[in-house]
DNA sequence: ATTGCATTTACGTGTTTCACGTAAGGGAAG
DNA sequence: CTTCCCTTACGTGAAACACGTAAATGCAAT
């Protein structure tokens, strides 16, 4: 038998939740929570072996509940589910203690699946999510394969700067301001962001950058 | 019997909300759907008096689908639900042409009341949204809710075909071979779209473009 | 039928951005 | 110390953009 506590800020999330999980035999769900101080306080009387955190949004608040409960219960293993699932979050999410992440491709069996996984001691993130972190690793051994992969995760955190402000309709000069870089560099970023992507056009830089959350429509 | 569609981004949360309803009798849910895409494909063949959107950002994007959906199905009763339930969300997705909100205070009662709700025809906002608008103020804003999405409907067809072609990241060179116009014009065209719109940057006109589905990312 | 207005077409001029190189200096990893 | 990537920067020619002007067309209203 497996205890487990929801939480959930949407109270009709946290009963779809709640039902999701109340048809399987094994689990025992103890705690349905819609409010962050009443969960810390009852999990201080209670104990579960897994928690479900259902966050709508990877605010500091909400990290900073993943580790005040993980130090406050460290037997205590967190399951996070969330629709935002970009490599930053989830690594955020990992760091302040979460031992696991479902991102949005999640159905009702992996998240039986992480429930299970997680009690067993072990950690469990969704396929998307193995695929992102293992990424950055699998590009450090295959470089070269791996380049015409249009991702994120290969450009430099000045060259998705400069995307950035590129993708809020920033010109080259403004953007050179700002940075207090010649306009010719401003440029060869652009330049080199495209090799690498291997994009052929600005249209095609812009449709990267919404698809990677680097700006937003 | 009331036919049901259901759309969410988030699996699970798709799955969970599909719990809440399948008890009820009177509740038919026909689609299940986590794809934009496949959502506004499969509501052009099958008929259903209720859509409910699960919201997990209210985006230009999410909220253009409300537009969109509106237009090509007017009989269509939109239920948005989202933890995000400012006053200023609440009143764009009306805006947008929703018939009902749920925000995060809501239970599944306040779900069955709202479906039942719209599909009698009237509308529904939960209890901390209701006291927040006021209703001359609701329906001043449903006059101009089809003077609001007037911007594409600006553009001439040549306009829109030009539009298409470059987002589709031809060059200005290809565009005029295809038409048999001069590069020039083409460029006019481009110049005359911006000036329409009101847009600053090749950028934003990506950006428009994909909001009006002229584009796709 | 003529007026009026938006559309489509096109060009001129100057600025900005793009595409493709080249290359120096810095820092991290081996 | 060498190697490799990142950042910085420049050169050149092509393409695209910004801002005008302007003629021909099409269409709707009077």
């Amino acid at each position: 038998m497996i205890d487990i506590a929801l939480f959930d800020e949407h109270r009709l999330a946290l009963e779809g939740l709640s039902g999701l999980l109340s048809g399987v035999s094994d689990f025992r769900v103890v705690l349905n929570c819609d409010d962050r101080n009443v969960l810390t306080e009852k999990l201080k009387s209670i104990q579960v072996h897994v928690l479900i955190l259902n966050m709508h949004d990877i605010s500091v608040r909400n990290l900073n509940l993943i580790v005040q409960l993980t130090i406050s219960s460290p037997k205590l293993k967190i399951l996070i589910i969330s629709v935002i699932d970009s490599e930053e979050i989830v690594l955020k999410t990992i760091k302040a203690g979460a031992k696991g992440f479902l991102g949005k491709d999640s159905d009702r069996n992996s998240l039986l699946e992480a429930v299970y996984t997680l009690r067993n001691g072990h950690d469990y993130y969704s396929k998307s999510i193995t695929h992102l972190l293992l990424n950055r690793y699998i590009s450090s051994l295959k470089a070269d394969e791996l380049s015409q992969n249009s991702d994120i995760n290969n450009l430099s955190s000045r060259q998705v700067e400069i995307l950035k402000l590129w993708g809020e309709s920033y010109t080259n000069q403004e953007i050179a301001d700002k940075f207090f870089i010649s306009v010719r560099t401003v440029e060869s970023h652009k330049n080199h962001i495209m090799q690498k992507l291997n994009l052929k056009s600005t249209v095609d830089m812009v449709k990267f950058a919404i698809k990677n959350n680097i700006i937003e429509i």
